[in-house]
DNA sequence: GAAGTATATTCCATATAATGGAACAGTTGG
DNA sequence: CCAACTGTTCCATTATATGGAATATACTTC
């Protein structure tokens, strides 16, 4: 074997229940070791955002640049054959226009005749549609198969009734959603009106730190956990309030630990405005949060801290009902 | 080698868009060649309907059977370690409660020790998630990536106006969805009021051949096309006028063609109509249909008469646009 | 319309990762 | 306490993915 980087190494985030589940020492794993998500010595998380940045191998490695055997060590056992393949169809799905295989080719610096099959594979399996003109895009099965998690997903279900309270006490958009990695993911929400897309948000994922659902989740996460988030956080400044060191974000958890409920100043997008609160199963493995938000010009900050007290008291009652649901009793729910 | 099965040989479906362009020849592929999707000497295809069926090694194969060799050697040449992986998330994804291991023990019939890495793999890409008592569910990273996939789509955001007139037009709830396999998927509408759940049909996939949209979309198919979809379709009867066989559903679809709308005679769900019509790209690589749906009792069959022209004229119109997107010049959309 | 360039596809010896049987460990229940 | 069940780990074998180069196919340019 070359010295060659492996591609995938530093690709693709990880997840938070895995996580949890390492950080509790609840299992020892062979399998899911390694592929870079947490590197052994330090405890650190290695790149759990995840626009995929393939480019490392893109060159020929320059002299001088070593690959160092530790990480080498740890980052192969990777998740193999399905990694390299979802890597892939991350770096797909998160383009801004249909790729065809050169781009593809320039962006992560595989070899010609592997990508193209995996390419063929992913096409084979309906998770990639080729188009006429031989560009990529994501394929109809994501959309079958993310309908399943959707419509049998435990948060969703049991946050509804909380979700439609709240937006009958505010009149503004509510929504609901959960920590993954370092993004977080919007699982339902309730609307105003038929504001500008119907459900445009549902499913969508955004950085932790600028949000509320983020932050308030982030405020919930035992220090360990926190920090190795925190270790691979990229700091990108959407507005000018938008958090951009550690320290800031710290010291807003630290208020928001404290208060039990966290804004969002226009953090994320300009003129948008929302309070959150953090919601955990006592099991401390699934983390999210419930959030009112609305635009600026109709929501000040005074009628925001004025629904704080209606946000984290409905936050809690849906914690209870979750640690309820995935209780130890209930098998089968 | 032992003479074993391969026990995913008959698993999962296949897509609408690659079966076009082996049926037209655009294609040589020697990559995705098999897989039990198309045998080679009939042209049929092989099991497109998606709920998995992986029993087949479940036994350790009697004697007598023996495993033919053409079929095996198709079967072999499959989509390999991603396939089985997709074959194993689709399990998962249908099964209508978290799966234990030993649970997908009995329905795929693999080893133990495949089977246990395979779903760490998968836990570990955060496409399941495994819950505190060790079951397996859906996992948030499907979410994601359907949210791509869907902002994206070409024809959710085509459709999108013709969608929003007709509703108008109707007061009805409104819907796309395109043909993949023997299934159609729902990928957008627009409905009457805040019905039962906001959005519960994004994304949701049904049998073709008993709904008023599949319907229309198979009859638009090229006739080789259509008997390669037919020969893998498993009449279920969802209730009293459920087409129930192959020529009745043929007969319905020649009527079909002629008058360019079909009807979904409470086919699917009692006391449910809908009227739909079919849309295609001219290239004919994406074969869908736009509908209108209603309560029967709010909706007679006269008044569904009376909208097939504005259903039938918007997807005409639909198609055009799709035609000109997916056309050669517009590389990029 | 021919030569040139950029792209997609196929081939095949080699390296790598998946396989699967069996042994081990942790839980539950009688 | 022992049986029965579950989930986890190990490791030699084998199937599968790899990747570089050769070939085919489209698009430009002159």
């Amino acid at each position: 074997m070359t010295g060659r980087v492996r591609w995938r190494d530093d690709a693709l985030g990880s997840w938070l229940g895995y996580w949890f589940d390492r950080l509790r020492g609840l299992r020892t794993d062979k399998h899911q070791a390694g592929f870079g998500t947490i590197r052994s010595e330090d405890g650190n998380l290695a790149h759990p955002d995840s626009p995929v940045r393939m480019e490392r191998a893109a060159r020929p490695m320059a002299a001088g640049e070593k690959d160092d055997a530790g990480q080498d060590a740890a980052a192969r056992s990777a998740t193999g054959t399905l990694g390299k393949a979802m890597a892939l169809l991350e770096l797909v799905a998160m383009a801004d226009r249909p790729l065809r295989l050169t781009d593809l080719l320039h962006r992560c610096g595989q070899p010609r005749g592997s990508l193209h099959r995996q390419l063929c594979h992913l096409v084979a399996e309906g998770l990639l549609r080729q188009r006429p003109d031989l560009s990529y895009e994501p394929g109809l099965r994501l959309l079958k198969l993310a309908h399943r998690a959707w419509s049998r997903n435990d948060v969703k279900t049991l946050a509804r009734p909380y979700l439609s309270r709240l937006h009958d006490a505010t009149g503004e958009t509510v929504h609901v959603g959960i920590l993954s990695g370092v993004e977080i993911v919007y699982i339902d929400k309730v609307e105003s009106r038929q504001t500008v897309r119907m459900d445009s948000r549902i499913g969508r994922s955004a950085p932790a730190y600028c949000t509320g659902l983020g932050k308030a989740a982030l405020s919930a996460l035992p220090p360990a956990a926190l920090d190795s988030l925190l270790s691979c956080m990229v700091f990108e400044r959407f507005t000018a309030n938008t958090h951009s060191s550690r320290s800031s974000l710290l010291c807003d958890l630290e208020a928001i630990r404290r208060c039990g409920y966290a804004f969002d100043r226009e953090e994320h997008e300009k003129e948008i405005r929302c309070v959150a609160a953090p919601v955990h199963s006592v099991q401390g493995n699934l983390v999210g949060g419930l959030s009112v938000t609305g635009p600026a010009y109709r929501v000040s900050m005074e009628q925001l801290e004025a629904w704080s007290g209606a946000v984290s008291s409905a936050a809690r009652a849906l914690s209870d009902d979750l640690s309820v649901a995935l209780g130890p009793d209930m098998r089968g729910f």
